[in-house]
DNA sequence: CTTAGCACTCTCAATTCGAGAGTGCTATTT
DNA sequence: AAATAGCACTCTCGAATTGAGAGTGCTAAG
């Protein structure tokens, strides 16, 4: 990375903001006046021609302004980049809604990805959280038509699965029942080891049969993913100029829909272990061809090590950085107050 | 409606199959040449001009061809079309699939979504389907957090609801349990009215918070759209060539996004008591503004008067009716089969 | 190191133009 | 009376042209 002198930080800051506000690239002679700075067009230029060498701005042909090149914006996002907040208003405003949907974890997700999308005017996307390791807390069998079986799963923290499973045989609901109330008193709080371990006290084929397919559950649910997934705001980014190139949007929506694409993003990025924090993914970064153009500001929320989910936005380059990153924080930290009430207590302390 | 020759009729199919396949308007030549008509160009063109007399054709401009109207689109599908069918392999594919996802109930609904957006290249929509009049099946109360109450609520038929409940003073496990548990045994298989009839017998306020917040989510229940919401393919509109005007992509998708929106489509159309069958919306119909331009296909699914869903596809006007139509109802019939099986016995055979 | 001046480049919108497609009308044929 | 051939007319669309405007890079002077 190169060095840049105050003067060239402070025209790179000075071009990403007027690029973001005003569409068009930016020339010497608007930014001098706008800004009232104290030299002259030509000095900026000069400034201009740096950085355009350094690799942080180009120019669409030449004798038109300049425009961030991605390198610019990775530049402007770790160095130059001052944190905003939200106004205290807009965040009471977001308060109150969480407040009023307190009781309803599934409006919970829905509102996080509506309030992620309408303050950053880009599409958004909220896993729901699930604790890192299963413990089982209910299972309840319901016997519908001929031998099929419905089976719900109830794990700690509130997470739940529904299963169906097709048995050889008809069983009567009293089976199933005193099946589910012996699961219940012998594995509750348990997780998938001790479930293996005790699997040998199963004395037939229908508990075998449930346990299995609980066990398959349970590990599922290490998946980040396994959860529903929630979005808002896909029709924003239509909005973004952009996007109104044909196939840059329909590329970027196609990602941003499909569960493999995002599993893959997310894994790679908020769910790599040794990270924190918030991520800013700027044009694909050489390895999301479908995200060129776009940015992706993600992170992680929930307890730590406990339960945890991801959330992020889509948007163009030209984005707003400070104050995506700001909103997405907000949010995400939000979320993790409300999963923090949600685990049980000693769950809680363990990760004090 | 006024009243069409054979002739008319079959030129009118012909225009429609001509531009659905083509995009660009249709003349009389390239008419009575790519389907070797008996007649000239110029006995075709008066018929045009008859049909656009009538409504069901316009030019765009003097002297261009011909596109449907709206009007051509209704009067079409409903007298015009023939019943198409997917191809067998198509059927057996996407029936296998199915099976492959036969335990997971929250896959049918990914699947169904899915295989409607790639069948129709449009967007899809699937609302989970549930019991019309819920009875309670299972109560699971968690402590968490000090005061707070996580209760997990298993509805008749599988159904889950999760809320959050804050009490005034901390509860025990212990205690919340045993609540649980004389939950269960009193009011298992309980509708809403049975348990308000028998509200009486809760002693503590501890019951009688948690039979109010039963009462309300069961309540909730007897909204089609209080479930999940599955879309797909929202990025295949942005494909179609009338979607590249500015804001007609973004007035349909953001109406597709919304969630009241949708509600009131679907109450107004599917759900609406005394229809049945499919639902096929051309142009916004003078109700829905954001959806000129575009032709919505909706249909019922389930078992009815006992657990039913909504499912339904977006596309441009210009659309291969036959077609969507019965992927529509192929999916339609596939899930309603589906749900049969989750039912209980006796509540399905309520329906025979 | 900064600045003023200037020639140069490139885009963008407006304009023109001709080809092509398709129509409506009318006179003629079946 | 219905169908057809012929013809003049209309309108769009793409290509080519043009001029204004914005912005640059370079050079020479402060």
């Amino acid at each position: 990375m190169t060095d840049l002198s105050e003067r060239q930080k402070l025209i790179l800051a000075l071009v990403i903001r007027e690029y973001v506000e005003q569409v068009n690239p930016v020339g010497s002679k608007s930014l001098v006046e706008d800004y009232s700075l104290n030299v002259s067009p030509a000095t900026v230029r000069n400034e201009l021609a740096f950085l355009t060498e350094a690799g942080y701005l180009q120019q669409p042909h030449t004798s038109a302004g300049r425009i961030p090149t991605e390198e610019g914006y990775r530049y402007f996002v770790s160095q130059l980049m001052g944190r905003a907040s939200l106004p205290s208003e807009t965040r009471h405003t977001i308060q109150h809604q969480f407040y009023q949907a307190r009781t309803d974890i599934d409006q919970w997700m829905r509102l996080a990805a509506s309030v992620l999308a309408r303050q950053s005017s880009g599409a958004s996307l909220v896993t729901a959280f699930h604790p890192e390791h299963a413990r089982l807390k209910h299972v309840e069998l319901i016997s519908t038509r001929g031998s099929q079986v419905l089976m719900v799963l109830v794990l700690e923290g509130g997470e739940i699965r529904q299963q169906m499973l097709k048995l050889g045989e008809p069983v009567s609901q009293e089976r199933l029942s005193m099946t589910a109330a012996w699961i219940n008193d012998i594995f509750e709080q348990k997780e998938v080891s001790d479930i293996s371990a005790l699997m040998s006290k199963a004395d037939d084929d229908l508990k075998r049969d449930i346990l299995q397919l609980t066990i398959g559950e349970m590990q599922r649910s290490d998946d980040v993913l396994a959860g529903d997934i929630y979005r808002d705001g896909l029709a924003n980014v239509l909005a973004e100029p952009e996007f109104s190139a044909p196939g840059v949007a329909h590329r970027a929506l196609r990602f941003w829909e499909e569960r493999s694409q995002m599993e893959d993003l997310l894994s790679q990025t908020v769910l790599s272990p040794d990270t924190s924090g918030i991520h800013v993914l700027i044009g694909g970064e050489g390895t999301w061809e479908d995200l060129s153009d776009c940015a992706v500001v993600l992170s992680r929320y929930g307890v730590p090590g406990v339960a945890t989910g991801a959330l992020g936005v889509l948007g163009p380059t030209r984005m707003p950085y400070a104050q995506t990153i700001s909103t997405v924080q907000f949010v995400a930290n939000l979320l993790s107050d409300l999963v923090g009430d949600t685990l049980p207590d000693e769950r809680y302390d363990e990760s004090q």
